[in-house]
DNA sequence: ACACCTCTACCCCTAAAGTGGTAGGGGTTT
DNA sequence: AAACCCCTACCACTTTAGGGGTAGAGGTGT
């Protein structure tokens, strides 16, 4: 493709069978080079310190840190290179909060090996790259102006979302944090207003797509 | 490995990528050949029907029909072949509706790619594969005997239990399907008696879980 | 010192959810 | 016909959820 030296390639996903998958399609081209793997966001700061990749693929749906954590964190370390999210789930906040932390793109999984190629390439050069698939989504997240993000939680309210998601009442949730339950009744009224839910099963759903 | 003729297997995965990263995998082993590769389940009861592969690696994750399903359409058309599921989710009832339909193995994406051709291997020889993350899930299942499937409830109560799933109170949902609001508590009740939960939250899980 | 946020706890109140029961009409199976 | 299941609808009842308010203790930052 070009004469220079071929753009370094970082892959952060939590299945090896996938890795395996991109770097073999990758290492087709003369243009890219896979210069390491991750399992997951801890790993993937590390190498990106060390190695300072021209790109980061990034999957989201990783235990512990999930992508859009990472490129957070990636982000807050100064890393000034390209992050691509790279995943299956097409959940409104984690595309929002992608943009909203600097991400360069964020592509679906079931896209054509093929085209990945070529969207890799559009970012490398400075393109936002987004999959056709989301432009809903994005649209969407447009019109809710100020979405809300488990971010804008307090810690204690992601712990009472996350029991909550767990099938628990306020009562329970207060006997396992030492709580009253009147006081869990305060965390959830709190954080359905944040996130602008209605009810505890609309927040449970949303805890599943957006919580890990 | 065997100077016999190969093994055929039939990819099945919406991920294109994964399905590469198997693949490639596969290729380096003599007494391994992949033979086809299907998008979906519908393409998949094609393929094995034309193809009749001696083994079916099933991604559970797919749109529409999904890998249980699958598996069970292709037994009950009578296919006598090996059948793995191969999936990120290791939700307890897709665990135990593979067994119920006659899986000859169920195993997680996150295994290491050697692993896979270890247990393929086995797998063709005849015995069960299960990864190991799994016995926790699987003893879950055997605690509870006749532990309940999406199967045993009614279309209503499926129908109710979607609603609920997206966080709709008993009201709206008995405006959404002309039935009073009593009537749909008694679908609840029902529903929350068959699947052993105890309150809609549970039940919007449980579906999330094992309702696509 | 002050403002600000978090977590805690209580108050009162309305709405929603969940449990138990009875019961009729329509359908299928035996 | 009888037994059975499903869907419908109602009753009465208890429990849980959720919204509004006030308020104090501890922490952080200006």
């Amino acid at each position: 493709m070009t004469l220079a030296s071929p753009h370094t390639l970082l892959l952060v996903d939590d299945h090896p069978m996938m890795r395996r998958g991109i770097r073999q399609l990758i290492e087709l081209e003369s243009d890219l080079v896979v210069v390491g793997e991750a399992n997951n966001g801890e790993e993937a700061t590390e190498l990106v310190k060390h190695l300072n990749p021209d790109l980061v693929l990034l999957d989201n749906n990783m235990p512990q840190l999930n992508g859009v954590e990472t490129l957070k964190r990636l982000r807050d370390l100064g890393y000034a290179g390209k992050i691509l999210l790279f995943t299956v789930s097409d959940a409104e906040n984690d595309v929002r909060d992608a943009m909203r932390f600097g991400a360069d793109g964020y592509l679906l999984k079931d896209m054509e090996p093929e085209h990945l190629i070529i969207r890799l390439r559009e970012a490398l050069q400075g393109n936002l790259v987004v999959s056709p698939a989301l432009t809903t989504v994005l649209a969407q997240a447009l019109r809710s102006p100020q979405g809300a993000s488990s971010l804008d939680l307090t810690e204690r309210e992601r712990q009472v979302l996350k029991m909550i998601a767990g099938g628990l009442s306020n009562k329970m949730v207060g006997n396992k944090l030492g709580i009253t339950e009147g006081t869990v009744k305060v965390h959830v009224k709190n954080l359905l207003h944040k996130l602008g839910l209605r009810s505890r099963v609309e927040a449970a759903v949303w805890a599943m797509e957006n919580l890990h």
